[in-house]
RNA sequence: AGUCCUGUAGCUCAGUUGGUUAGAGCGCUACACUGAUAAUGUAGAGGUCCGCAGUUCAAAUCUGCGCAGGACUACCA
């Protein structure tokens, strides 16, 4: 063992000035990129096992916010660990190039909208505009990645808009294709008829789309066909037999296929009257609705008019004979109840016979579950072409459709007298509308043909295109679809294996998305994105999925040697060849994927399907695209699929997670990621959203350059855990940097300011262990069992990604068990006396937490730990080992009994404030009461330093059997609870109302037995508390079961030792003020002024006074006449109220 | 509208399987300590544990119904 050196270098550890955060993390920043610390990182792994991680490719095209320094934080956390942990974690940068986004922001910097498109600018230029901007804000981002301490691939990203990276996603289509999940459809999509564009749901989502509008809303009557199915609703007819439908669109009645009910709901019969026409009628509705009284009023019930009747007279007529038809007060009586599934498949009369529905059945009233009572009758009116719940319940009960509406929003011509006219008053060009809408003429109708029960206003939200102002229409597109649904129980089973953090996310939000899951609309009449890779004949009956370049190459040969086509338009293309310069040279994007026509089986010529895809496709195929899977990279799938982690925002949950979960099950039937977190949002101090427009945003810029990616990074992750959205507020910064970085910081400093003056030399790692165990003090142990359990618990943690508990912990720790209590209580080993064991234990234990708190807090705070690890070790933390938990020095007693050292000390400190003593002072006495056996041995142990800490030279144990203190009880509810029941609240009371001789007699007896409620009860030992509360006569203070007296009388001896260490404090401080080094030595000399009080005490602690101030002048010779006038050295000194004195001190040649 | 998250001191957050004095840090006030410390110690002020109802001997904790903030999905007669 050889602790002590001549080392190398004259300063072994660096010491700093003061702690600059955002200057560390620059310069550790240059080092790393010097030294390629993530290459190395990367190449000290590569023959371990992977840990796969995927990074969820943002859009390049905005700016990076704070938020983005969240996840990037969450996402590098876990891989620095596991890097640590000694795995090998590739971490390939993405960038998602299509999309919506992107097109809007190229129309808007080049002032078109979507109808130019085609018109003034071609779709090629368009296109290449859109390339040309995606990749705009890149370099920020990476500048963003880099500052944070992100490592990441930025060198080799993956990006959507790459030949190979869309050749994959084809690949995967075709494989959805083959195995039959890929289909074309209608489905219901919000259209803008005055753009003449569908919308996608973020269009609709626009501030300010959804307004308020009055629109009029009928109540139909649907006319019930007679036969055996319904003739239970003719027994005891009243009219013809109608089912009341309500709808705030009433020009989609006429497109009407369907009647939907709640099959689990009562409905109602009622006889009434029409109110228009006054014809006798039977409807149908929900017993609900008509209990409410929304469309029948109580007091026209007949039975209730007779009973009224009844009181009034014998001979009041029959009002439902006598209704005059006027439209008011209309009688209605109930006329039986029947569940919605004895209503299912019952037939009615078309309602406006103008056209008649293709694709299935018709006119008949069917089940769903989106049925409410909230609005209307109970009974939905179903036109599938206008609603998306309508279509999906249609296609479930095989219901045709009837669509009487036109792309432009206008009847259609088989409307006979509506044909031609707009359905909603706002498409008519400005001042051509008619007085009255096609809603109010519909009503009109229907009130004259018997078919109408009320019309009313109806005002509600309704959403608008965000760029024409104008109310969208729900139209049947057609789509192409990815029948995930038929995967349904395929995709729930996989989720439940995935990690979720946390819980609630996969269970709740996505377990709930799964149950209810709806094919996947892939189709975007975009232009910017990847084509679906579909040929078509033109009438349908042919077509061709096309999963590779190579098969397109071959598909155009056979259509140019067809004669549909003049060239091959990727005639450079060599399918075998892999390099970029070859993919580079096709282009699959529209307008070139559209100019490709290729030949049918049958010699047709064919054409691409115009849509694109999903933009969430492009990123939901990351795991496979990025390798270009499977024409390169083939045997990689199987170590880089699935990943074991992924994190990106909570808002990712039915995107991102969604389709990488949704492809992977579907093609490769496995989970795409094998744990996620999913991180909340950054909100502002006050919890409102961050925006541009409230201008609340945090520039992550300046954030990192005020506090430093550490700071920042520590602060995120210990403040809230990941899931929960954060207030970010700046001064939680700053208190991480003051607690948390300086309290570290501090401790290192003061480390190598010691190591460095005694030459210490930490033992390498192979003498580790086999040091100075035996020279380890209580303390040592103490902290590094605390070390030890701390690595337990923060690798736990990390493995299960809490980083938070881990943070706080490891912050805990630094703070907590290191800075404020060992180097506290140990620093006169640091500095005093000679080189020996007992001082090179305590450098190697602080050397050893330090060196380890690096490694823990490594992956949050990536460039102060290192630096930190370098100057401990040399060595770079992130190339380091994750450190091992040693058992053996984990000694939990050890831990308590120093618990209890901290409560006591805290006590004792608590009475000398109390009583006015300041802890220079020495005290006598303390006493403690000992409650058992274990806590006497724990005193024993302990007491030395507690007296040290607290400066009272000694301690006695009370023993409560025979000592005259006085007892507190308190009864253990949770033990009571148990045994008493109902009784408790009594015995609680009785309890509690104890005087000291029944506390005795339950101490001594071991039981009592108790009446309480006139119940024998018996009282147990163990059912109470029993704690010593006073010492009488002394100054006592208590905590919990733990209480101490201080014995406060003050000796002459104690006062004079009380004021040689008063001296001592002004000597020290004069020391530093005067700008001394610590280790400088200084000739003391105190004026003799003719106080015997100071005389003696210099003379009866010389010794103690010269050795802590380090100084040099011999005892005898301290004490003198007088001073050197004018010195610099002289001053004045007040010891107490009452005691002065000069004195000089002055530094010593050597 | 549905699903999910959150609600505890002025602020940020802990709070075990329900157990009676609900905690910590910051901030504030006062005092002390300081030869590593813009540190620390002690004390004080500060609470309708979002509300209501229920279960229970006992609820911050469990259940139900609400309220507020947030997220996502949907927008439906």
């Amino acid at each position: 063992m050889a602790a002590f050196q001549e080392p190398a270098m004259d300063k072994r550890f660096p010491q700093y000035d003061e702690l600059d955060l955002p200057k560390v993390a620059e310069e550790v920043l240059k080092q790393w990129e010097a030294e390629d610390t993530f290459g190395q990182s990367l190449e000290l792994r590569k023959d371990a096992p992977p840990f796969v991680f995927y990074e969820g490719p943002p859009s390049a095209n905005g700016l990076p916010g704070i938020h983005h320094v969240m996840a990037r934080a969450i996402k590098d956390i876990f891989c620095r660990y596991q890097t640590q942990k000694g795995k090998l974690v590739h971490r390939k940068a993405g960038w998602d190039t299509h999309g919506l986004p992107i097109e809007l922001g190229v129309e808007k910097e080049l002032g078109i909208t979507k109808e130019d498109i085609g018109k003034k600018i071609s779709i090629e230029e368009y296109n290449a505009a859109c390339k040309k901007a995606v990749m705009r804000y890149t370099d920020v981002w990476n500048d963003m990645t880099r500052r944070i301490g992100f490592w990441l691939d930025l060198e080799h990203p993956y990006v959507t808009y790459k030949t190979k990276y869309i050749e994959s996603v084809w690949w995967l289509l075709k494989q959805l294709y083959d195995q039959d999940l890929l289909y074309k459809g209608y489905t219901i999509q919000p259209y803008s008829p005055a753009a003449g564009t569908g919308l996608s749901s973020h269009e609709l989502n626009q501030p300010g789309t959804y307004k308020p509008v009055k629109d009029t809303s009928v109540v139909a009557l649907f006319k019930v066909k007679r036969d055996a199915k319904s003739e239970f609703l003719f027994a005891d007819a009243f009219g013809d037999v109608f089912i009341m439908a309500w709808t705030t669109t009433p020009w989609t009645l006429p497109s009407n296929t369907a009647l939907t009910i709640m099959p689990s709901q009562l409905y109602s019969r009622v006889k009434t009257f029409n109110p228009y026409t006054g014809e006798p009628q039977t409807v149908i509705l929900a017993k609900p609705i008509l209990l409410m009284g929304r469309y029948f009023q109580e007091k026209n019930n007949p039975d209730f008019l007779r009973e009224i009747a009844r009181t009034l007279g014998p001979n009041e007529p029959d009002p439902f004979r006598v209704y005059d038809g006027s439209g008011k007060n209309i009688p209605w009586k109930r006329a039986g109840e029947y569940y919605g599934y004895d209503l299912e498949g019952i037939r009615y009369e078309q309602l406006l016979p103008y056209g008649t529905p293709e694709g299935g059945d018709a006119f008949k009233v069917i089940g769903g579950d989106f049925v409410t009572t909230e609005d209307g009758t109970g009974v939905v009116h179903t036109a599938p072409s206008f609603g998306a719940d309508d279509m999906r319940v249609a296609r479930q009960h095989n219901i045709g459709t009837l669509t009487l509406v036109d792309l432009q929003g206008r009847f259609t011509k088989e409307m006979g007298e509506f044909a031609g006219k707009y359905v909603k008053n706002e498409y008519y060009p400005a001042g051509t509308a008619p007085e009255k809408s096609v809603d109010v003429e519909i009503s009109i109708k229907l009130k004259e043909m018997g078919r109408a029960f009320k019309v009313e206003k109806y005002e509600h939200n309704y959403p608008h295109c965000w760029r024409t102002d104008k109310p969208i229409l729900y139209y049947p597109l057609d789509s192409w679809f990815v029948r995930v649904t038929s995967k349904k129980d395929r995709l729930i089973a996989l989720n439940k294996t995935i990690n979720w953090k946390p819980e609630s996310t996969g269970t709740g939000r996505f377990g709930n998305w799964l149950e209810n899951l709806q094919d996947w609309n892939l189709s975007r009449s975009r232009y910017w994105g990847v084509p679906l890779p579909i040929w078509r004949t033109e009438d349908g009956d042919e077509e061709l999925c096309i999963g590779s370049l190579k098969q397109l190459k071959e598909e155009i040969a056979r259509s140019v040697a067809a004669g549909n086509m003049p060239a091959d338009p990727i005639a450079a293309f060599d399918p075998a060849d892999m390099s970029d310069a070859n993919y580079d040279t096709v282009d699959l994007h529209r307008p070139y994927a559209d100019n490709i026509v290729l030949v049918s089986p049958s010699g047709k010529p064919m054409t691409r399907e115009t849509d694109l895809i999903d933009v969430w496709f492009d990123s939901g195929a990351m795991p496979y695209a990025q390798l270009h899977y499977p024409f390169e990279n083939e045997a990689d799938l199987k170590e880089k699929f699935p990943a074991d982690f992924i994190a990106e925002g909570v808002d990712q949950t039915r995107g991102w997670f969604y389709t990488l979960h949704a492809i992977s099950t579907l093609v490769f039937d496995q989970v795409a990621y094998k744990a996620v977190v999913s991180n909340g949002l950054v909100l502002d101090k006050n919890g409102q959203k961050m925006s541009k427009r409230l201008g609340n945003a945090v520039d992550p810029f300046k954030t990192l350059d005020e506090y430093g990616a550490d700071a920042v990074r520590w602060y995120m992750i210990s403040n809230a855990s990941p899931w929960d959205n954060l207030k970010f507020d700046a001064e939680g910064i700053t208190e991480v940097q003051r607690k948390f970085f300086r309290a570290l910081f501090n401790t290192y400093n003061f480390f190598a300011l010691y190591a460095n003056i005694d030459k210490y030399v930490p033992p390498s790692p192979r003498e580790k262990g086999s040091g100075d165990e035996g020279a380890l003090t209580e303390m040592d142990r103490w902290v590094l069992s605390r070390l030890n359990s701390l690595i337990k618990l923060a690798d736990t943690n990390y493995t299960e990604y809490e980083p938070t508990i881990a943070a706080r912990a490891i912050q805990d720790f630094v703070v907590e068990d290191v800075s404020n209590w060992y180097v506290r209580l140990n620093r006169r080993r640091f500095w005093k006396g000679d080189t020996g064991t007992d001082k090179s234990a305590a450098f190697q234990t602080l050397h050893r937490c330090l060196e380890v708190v690096a490694m823990l807090s490594a992956p949050i705070a990536p460039f102060f730990t290192d630096r930190l690890y370098r100057d401990l070790t040399g060595a770079c933390v992130h190339l380091s080992d994750w450190p091992k938990a040693d058992e053996k020095l984990i000694d939990t007693e050890l831990e308590e009994r120093t618990k209890l050292a901290q409560q006591l000390t805290s006590l004792v400190l608590s009475i000398r404030k109390k009583e006015g003593h300041r802890v220079r002072q020495p005290l006598q006495r303390m006493m403690v009461p000992v409650l058992d056996e274990t806590m006497r041995k724990r005193l024993s142990a302990i007491q030395e330093l507690v007296l040290n800490e607290v400066n009272v030279k000694e301690l006695v144990m009370l023993d409560p059997s025979e000592s005259k203190l006085a007892k507190k009880i308190k009864p253990d509810f949770k033990k009571l609870g148990a045994r008493m029941g109902k009784l408790m609240k009594s015995v609680a009371a009785a309890v509690n109302g104890f005087d000291q001789a029944q506390i005795a007699a339950l101490e001594t007896e071991g039981s009592l037995q108790l009446t309480v409620e006139g119940q024998e009860v018996e009282l147990l030992r163990d059912d109470v508390e029993i704690t010593a509360e006073t010492i009488p006569g002394l100054s006592v203070a208590s905590d919990g079961q733990l209480t101490v007296a201080l014995d406060i009388t003050l000796s002459d001896e104690l006062r004079q030792e009380g004021l040689a260490r008063e001296l001592v404090s002004r000597i020290q401080t004069l020391r530093k003020e005067s700008g001394f080094e610590v280790t400088d030595r200084i000739h003391l000399h105190i004026l003799d002024v003719g106080d015997a009080r100071l005389t003696r005490i210099v003379q009866q602690h010389s010794a103690y006074i010269l050795s802590e101030t380090l100084a040099v002048t011999p005892e005898d010779q301290v004490i003198v006449s007088s001073l050197p006038a004018g010195s610099p050295g002289v001053h004045q000194v007040e010891l107490d109220d009452t005691l002065q004195c000069a004195l000089s001190l002055v530094r010593s040649a050597n």
